[in-house]
DNA sequence: CGCGCAGTACTTGTATACAAGCATCCGTCG
DNA sequence: CGACGGATGCTTGTATACAAGTACTGCGCG
């Protein structure tokens, strides 16, 4: 059955459209991870169509992507929430993160992209740069540790590294308000000279402390605000009153 | 403000309830990593919806988490398939189950459950059982690796390599079409044994030497059978006709 | 004052209707 | 015979309506 037009070859030009799902997800997802939308607050399809001016299906497609992130809990016929801060995936993530980051490490190639090692120099000089928010380290810091894997050719691991973590970013944001990322920015500088230098093994020992700190710092927070955190057990969600803390 | 009735404390009982749309997911997910549904294959909502007797919401929130998990591709107003198996997302996949699974073998602890032993010998037995399908011998390699990982206490982080192989586990089946299993079975035992003797070194190299094997195995399923991979840059999917391998 | 019970309001799950856009088909024209 | 162009059908995105089920509220009773 010879066809006429063969090959009509419509390549489908780039799927990223302006959907008003993306805009919702987005705008959730910053929000809950920003702790705007603090953990154990209760999310109703209504209420946040009406507020975000959509309709139930945008938010509701949305919030089935958070509950594959862990960062929210629905409930059939009772409600949605923002879930609490679980110690338990705070560690997976952390476990996770350490040993992608550490594996990338030893791929790393013997002649390193000029382009990215500008970038996260750059990066790095920010990162020390007096009077920065909490807001804008962490973005330089996910910049940076972006960066590093992509140097070493594993850049899209990062993105389930980060579907994975947001439990222990949470938890970080929280703690970052106290405690300054001075360290934290000297600790990026030092895994950084030992990746130019070609030193895997100290690039490895720094990063691995690096880490830890960052792991070790959440276990503050968990101290000093426990109500944020999921205790053992399922947690308990209450429809009305987000007696969340207090 | 006194409330009458404090503690309520209706504790929300399990959240796991037969839901249309988790019953269309993993009927989509399994037809998907089955290569029951081919890659290339074009997915109508509305077809889906009629052929499985629901309606598009399911169906359409199914697609939305397959899509996530980078099974599927949806073009908006053009149409969703199958995802062709990417060969960046293989390696990519690869990349990070054995970041995972190597690093998880430097946590195991000195007295390992004796329960979860019990359950890999057993599995480790299994495998080896002539006449075993393909089928068989995935569920327990999948239930082989993942208690491994129990085993050092990450057993949760199971979940994220699984939502990130699809591309590297749809490879593989192909391939195990043709390669009997057996040299497969042979190196998962010499990794146990690694294992229960202590010498972490030793597993780290069997598992990294059987990990490899693998993804070999994949490359060589690629030179066979390229029609099932994306080629480089966008794929080009096309509505009708179906023309996915000639 | 405390408790129990029924009604009500709200929740999510599913089905359906409408809107906007693209690919295909088929007639027309060169 | 080949190419162009508009009508048509199908696609996904969004909005809305209905169903099933749960928590909250307020009254009546002991």
């Amino acid at each position: 059955m010879t066809r006429h037009t063969r090959y009509r070859g419509r390549v489908t030009r780039t799927n990223s459209r302006r959907t008003s799902r993306r805009a919702v997800y987005e705008t959730l997802r910053r929000k809950v991870l920003t702790l705007e939308l603090p953990p154990g607050a209760a999310l109703s399809e209504n209420e946040l169509a009406a507020s975000l001016g959509v309709s139930r299906t945008p938010v509701r497609e949305s919030l089935i992507l958070l509950v594959e992130e862990g960062l929210v809990q629905v409930f059939p016929q009772v409600g949605s929430f923002v879930s609490r801060v679980d110690p338990d995936k705070v560690a997976d993530a952390q476990f996770l993160r350490e040993a992608v980051e550490l594996a990338s490490l030893e791929d790393l190639p013997a002649e390193l992209d000029p382009e990215l090692v500008g970038e996260l120099r750059r990066n790095l000089d920010q990162q020390h740069r007096p009077g920065l928010t909490v807001e804008d380290f962490f973005a330089l810091d996910e910049e940076f540790h972006h960066g590093l894997l992509q140097l070493a050719g594993h850049g899209s691991a990062w993105a389930t590294v980060v579907s994975a973590k947001g439990h222990l970013d949470r938890a970080r944001r929280l703690g970052l308000q106290e405690t300054p990322p001075e360290g934290f920015a000297d600790q990026h500088v030092e895994i950084f000279e030992a990746v130019l230098s070609g030193d895997v093994a100290g690039a490895r020992a720094a990063m691995r402390t690096h880490l830890r700190a960052v792991f070790d710092d959440v276990e503050a927070i968990r101290e000093r605000s426990p109500e944020l955190f999921a205790s053992a057990s399922g947690a308990v969600p209450v429809r009305r009153n987000v007696v969340v803390w207090e």
